[in-house]
DNA sequence: CCAATGACGTGAACAAATTCACAACGTTCC
DNA sequence: GGAACGTTGTGAATTTGTTCACGTCATTGG
């Protein structure tokens, strides 16, 4: 089964929603339950859940420490990443912060900046090192990921030398669209952009987006 | 004609391209041009153009001028939004000073929270109010779209509170989807889960998503 | 003047994603 | 025991999105 970024979208929504925001007294979920509240429909819940290799069994609807235990099966098929963030203004400090909470897997190890104010110093429990540095300690770090936060001026040069320090996985939001090799996985994450959606929506009586519930029949 | 989201979203990293990270110098671009920036294909690049009502011609391109004349038309059907940041911890601030250099036509006009420390003071040069008067507000100034950027568990609370007081389109930040009724717009940035993605496809050398650069023939 | 060029617009083919519709099958209840 | 129920898994249909392939046309150059 070749799983593809939408279904891993949502197998990783699933994940969090279940683990973070579910009641611990309930042991089993049907997909019409889950659907309503991702917003989507019953039959989708079930084609998703179809590539994990778990089933469900009918009248029973799901066990939700097995589901779970499928998706962390498929998403973190390698136990842990080292990530950096590059660009440790407002939105890369905001960052550090966010994600020291979250997933277990995915840690964030170094962060990097030209300015020399916050460089060479710990930031928000990250140690933050000049650019200079980049190249041996992702080496050294053995950092795979990189969180892109420059301005959109600098994101295509940082990203080829993050590319050639052997970085395989960028997340952009820089407001430009930035080329990589193929090989490395990108995510652009464009707030303008998603706020001009919405906009446009609000103004335009015309349907939006965002599929409803949706019973099953 | 009726556009899709995923046309829109070209749209308007199209315009930002062209207005922003662009060559002042050149007036007219190929389709061929614009793909190879964008990382798409050049039939694709057309084809977005295409419902625009503003028609290139052969040899010469598109004129850049005139393409984001028919794009702004599109986009900004109506001239000024309103725009409200609800939480305002550190993402919600990040994203005042950011948005307060975008776009003219999306302007941050209030924020809210419900920590008395933050509220009834200037932030970021926004006036921060506290969650009491928001629906006071929200009408008073004709706040139509709102930025959410408070912790999940509250969400889907605060959520309710401004569609009930007016609210048309929401961008949600935090890491759990919210359900809104028909009629609202809704924009949903989860960061983890992004993340998470890349993190899958840089373990799995699985072919990683994000379309490349791609000759016409 | 005429052929070659090179880019555009678009119908048609193709691919991906979603939804429909229903067989299968435990469970419940009479 | 057997009928009715409610939920799952999935083939088929449908919808949505992308790419291909080619007709058109202004320009260029012989
Ligand atoms: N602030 C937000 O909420 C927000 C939201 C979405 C996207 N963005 C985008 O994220 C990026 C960062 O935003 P920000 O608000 O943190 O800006 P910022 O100006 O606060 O931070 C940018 C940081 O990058 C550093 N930097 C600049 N050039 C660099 C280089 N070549 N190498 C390493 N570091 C460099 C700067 O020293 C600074 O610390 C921008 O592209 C912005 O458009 C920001
Ligand atoms: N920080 C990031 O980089 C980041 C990135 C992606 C998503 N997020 C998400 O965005 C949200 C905010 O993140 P943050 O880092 O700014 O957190 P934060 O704790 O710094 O800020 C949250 C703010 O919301 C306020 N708040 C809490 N409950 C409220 C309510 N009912 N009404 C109004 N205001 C309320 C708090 O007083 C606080 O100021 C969270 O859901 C987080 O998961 C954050």
């Amino acid at each position: 089964m070749n799983i593809s970024n939408k279904v891993l979208g949502r197998l990783t929504r699933y994940r969090a929603l279940l683990t973070e925001y579910f009641p611990k007294e309930k042991t089993h979920i049907f997909s019409h339950e889950l659907a309503a509240m991702m917003g989507l429909s019953a039959s989708q819940i079930r084609r998703d859940l179809m590539c994990l290799g778990y089933y469900g069994v009918p009248r029973y609807g799901y066990e939700i420490s097995e589901l779970v235990k499928y998706i962390n099966e498929i998403l973190d098929a390698s136990k842990l990443h080292h990530v950096a963030i590059v660009g440790a203004g407002n939105l890369g400090r905001a960052l550090m912060t966010f994600l020291e909470s979250r997933r277990a897997t995915l840690k964030i190890v170094a962060a990097f900046d030209e300015d020399p104010s916050k460089s060479n110093r710990m930031i928000n429990g990250v140690p933050c090192h000049s650019m200079d540095a980049a190249e041996e300690i992702l080496r050294r770090e053995d950092i795979r990921i990189a969180i892109l936060c420059v301005p959109g001026s600098e994101a295509q040069r940082v990203t080829d030398r993050l590319v050639r320090a052997g970085v395989k996985g960028i997340m952009n939001f820089a407001p430009v669209p930035i080329r990589i090799p193929v090989g490395v996985a990108l995510e652009e994450i464009d707030v303008t952009s998603a706020l001009e959606r919405v906009a446009f929506f609000t103004n335009n009586r015309a349907n939006a987006p965002k599929e409803r519930r949706h019973a099953d029949r």
